[in-house]
RNA sequence: GCCCCCAUCGUCUAGAGGCCUAGGACACAGCCCUUUCAAGGCUGCGACGGGGAUUCGAAUUCCCCUGGGGGCACCA
């Protein structure tokens, strides 16, 4: 399907970091506009003023871009449809306000906000449906003259019907029908001036000719009341796609916005900017997000971003609530590293390592790249597993140097073996160095396993690592022979 | 409480009446490979929530129940 009418929106409000949820939301719509060759809209919904964020935006842009899923239209690229922040548009809603009370299907309404709290406290209590009483509904000339003579504050509802009903089409859920008594007539304008979600959300939809609306599942109740909106300024509503819900892990509930502890003390990662510092790959997210909600067929599940645009359709979007698998993002994420060229790596594996503040460098990192590809879930994996190739002196413990099987005496004698044997190797590469250490081993009584074991452990300072011989040759004869030593002595001071 | 949405392995899903003794992936278990850890290979475990109805035939259609999710603000 290529339509150039195509017009998507993401729409989210400055209140906090860029998290997953949303995420899904954004590329959802991104990938529409790209396979249809229409246009994908940033907006920003900043009409709640005590709710703002400073950083949200920033942190947005930034993540957006760092996932790739550009924006034709809004903030920092503009578009003939502007202004993108509601908050420059409020004259715009005022005046749809306005002529909404005067066509009769709005009021002003003078209840004061302890008042609706008391009336939903009671209706709470007597196990009614919350919901405004309408009392400034039916207001004479003479009450509104005088409550605005008293100067005091006031609201725009919508008039609603109270009977019938209203229903509409889902794109993904069919036809939904609800009767009018559950609507009630809510709030467009607040008393601050700015519009509520509502009424700007309708506005903006229609002035930007919007042709799809892709939003989450939890819009899908407001829905109705925005059809009588629409209907009351005359406007055509747009489709409406209301996206399945993203499930934490255990499938208990959304997918919260804010921190959240997993299984074990771990925190689980939420906001796009902890999974970029993490080391997660744009690439990688960009794939398994597209996957948490649709699917193209039975067995793909990697896809390129190419692709992803070429296949993604709503008839595949699913509409069951999905949880949120970590386990299975990282083994993605893993296959995404596994597939990057080894300079590719290196270049991303650097900026992880320096922000660690390890003093790395690429020629030392890019020998390292193919060695840890396949040992990597995510790029900060290699901090702990290569570490100790960018500091000078670590301190081993004897303790775990020493191999059981060994003792004390048969380890150093190893560890000054290996490191005599290695300093009179003509040449220092993987397969002489393989060659010397395997024939070491052959002729003294211990296992491989032990044996290189005190090797790995000497060298590295950990008993999980690189493959033993590759790290040598990275590592050089001279820092080699050095930490071999440097162990062997380290064992004579602890005696 | 009321309203709306949803319902296949533990999880993500394929499945649009016979191709289904239900396929794939993650996770998990075992084996192989192996200098550690990974990666890889092989094998295994494992689901159509329940009840009716339609039909020659239902995971696929309809109804009820149950379960799960979401919503009921001068927040979005």
């Amino acid at each position: 399907m290529t339509n150039a009418n195509v017009r998507v929106r993401f729409a989210p409000s400055p209140t906090g970091y860029f998290h997953l949820g949303s995420a899904r939301t954004a590329l959802y719509n991104w990938l529409f506009a790209q396979h249809t060759g229409g246009s994908f809209i940033l907006r920003i919904e900043d009409t709640d003023r005590t709710r703002h964020h400073p950083e949200a935006l920033p942190d947005l842009f930034d993540s957006l871009r760092w996932l790739g899923w550009f924006w034709d239209e809004g903030p920092e690229v503009g578009g003939s449809y502007g202004p993108y922040y509601q908050s420059d548009r409020a004259e715009l809603y005022r005046q749809y306000a306005d002529q909404l009370i005067q066509a009769g299907k709005a009021y002003r309404c003078y209840c004061t906000p302890e008042r609706l709290a008391a009336l939903r406290e009671e209706q709470r209590r007597e196990r009614q449906k919350p919901g405004y009483d309408r009392r400034c509904r039916h207001l004479t000339s003479a009450q509104i003259a005088q409550f605005e003579a008293e100067g005091l504050r006031s609201v725009v509802r919508l008039m609603a019907p109270t009977e019938g009903q209203t229903s509409f089409e889902d794109v993904l859920r069919g036809r939904i029908v609800v009767e009018n008594a559950e609507l009630d007539d809510m709030v467009l304008l607040k008393s601050d001036g700015y519009p509520t979600y509502h009424l700007a959300n309708v506005i903006d939809d229609h002035l930007m000719e919007i042709s799809h609306i892709l939003r989450g599942e939890e819009w899908l109740p407001s829905v109705p009341k925005h059809v009588l909106l629409y209907n009351a300024l005359g406007w055509p509503m747009p489709a409406q796609v209301h996206l399945p819900t993203i499930l934490d892990p255990s499938g208990k509930g959304k997918l919260s916005k804010r921190k959240q502890k997993g299984p074990g003390e771990a925190e689980r990662l939420t906001f796009i900017h902890e999974f970029r510092q993490a080391g997660y790959l744009p690439e990688a997210m960009t794939n398994f997000l597209a996957l948490v909600g649709w699917a193209y067929d039975a067995e793909t599940e990697l896809f390129t971003r190419d692709e992803l645009i070429r296949y993604f359709d709503l008839d595949h979007v699913s509409k069951s609530p999905a949880a949120f698998s970590y386990e299975k993002l990282d083994h993605m994420n893993s296959v995404y590293i596994r597939s990057l060229g080894d300079n590719d790596l290196a270049n991303r594996l650097l900026q992880v390592l320096r922000r660690a503040d390890l003093d790395a460098d690429y020629q030392r990192v890019l020998q390292f790249a193919p060695l840890i590809k396949e040992r990597l879930r995510i790029l900060s994996d290699a901090i702990d597993l290569i570490d100790f190739a960018f500091v000078d002196v670590h301190t081993i413990d004897a303790e775990t140097l020493v191999q059981k099987a060994m003792g004390v005496d048969g380890t150093r004698q190893t560890l000054t073996d290996s490191a005599e044997a290695l300093q009179a190797l003509p040449s220092f590469d993987e397969e002489a160095i393989e060659e010397t250490l395997r024939g070491l081993v052959g002729a003294s009584e211990y296992k491989i396993r032990d044996y290189f074991g005190a090797l790995r452990m000497a060298l590295t300072g950990k008993r999980v690592s690189p493959p033993l011989f590759e790290t040598m040759a990275v590592l050089g004869r001279q820092d080699t022979v050095q930490r071999l030593r440097r162990a062997a002595q380290a064992l004579n001071e602890a005696e």
